[in-house]
DNA sequence: GAATTCGCGCAACTACTAGTTTCGCAAGGA
DNA sequence: TCCTTGCGAAACTAGTAGTTGCGCGAATTC
């Protein structure tokens, strides 16, 4: 559930800055770092603000990682920021979506088609 | 930029729990929670990620609040959550758009309506 | 309208632990 | 070989998260 300890590593060394750099922009010391990344300690909140802050990510790709698993389909469902929910995705229609929202319009092309033939070929 | 107290008192109300039922269900006392509610005190992270699992909220909308408002326009970009990050948002196909994709399939049936059309007429 | 329950805040206290200090170790570089 | 870089571990301490205890206003209940 929480993977903060191998997160903070994983994001810190992908920014390649190392504990000494992190502890002075944080205003604690490299061993407090090097607690929370082994798991022998964790950093109360405004701390972990602040390395959301440093790391421009969010709270929960920093406690959970990027791989926390949504309920929903992802390729179905787009959160919504605005709304802070899942809303269906819209697009991607395939043909038969297309037809039943449309069939009005595919229906009049026919009868048009439909009458000028009947009128051509009755010259 | 913290709004975590503001915003537990917020969602707790929302859900109609009572900071009795809410300090049971984390094995703290009710005068823990009044404390995170007023600002006096900050949960660990722990407890932090147990109120995420009993309001079914992330930790961003807990501690910064939903309003924390994204840089881009959320009518154009959705949150893609399998990848973490903000996708151009496909739109709701137009019948125009829809033309541009399946132009082949309208031709097609516009040659069957014609063919039939023709072989009908020419009986 | 007194008594009780519900929901909550405040002050004092304590135990825990986050963060510090100190020591040390392995890997490069000069 | 010495120095620097980057990090881990043990012992200690100060800060604070959470507890205990008191009380208060507003609904219910008798």
């Amino acid at each position: 559930m929480n993977k903060f300890p191998a997160q903070l590593k994983k994001i810190r060394n992908e920014q390649n800055t190392t504990q000494d750099d992190l502890a002075s922009q944080l205003f604690v010391t490299r061993q407090a770092i090097s607690k929370w990344e082994s798991g022998d300690s964790t950093p109360d909140l405004n701390n972990l603000i602040k390395l959301t802050d440093i790391f421009n990510v969010s709270l929960d790709t920093l406690v959970f990682g990027a791989e926390h698993e949504t309920k929903v389909d992802p390729t179905e469902f787009v959160f919504d920021p605005k709304h802070n929910r899942y809303v269906r995705r819209l697009g991607k229609m395939n043909f038969w979506d297309f037809l039943a929202g449309y069939w009005w319009a595919v229906l009049a092309i026919v009868f048009v088609i439909g009458f000028f033939s009947l009128f051509w070929s009755g010259q």
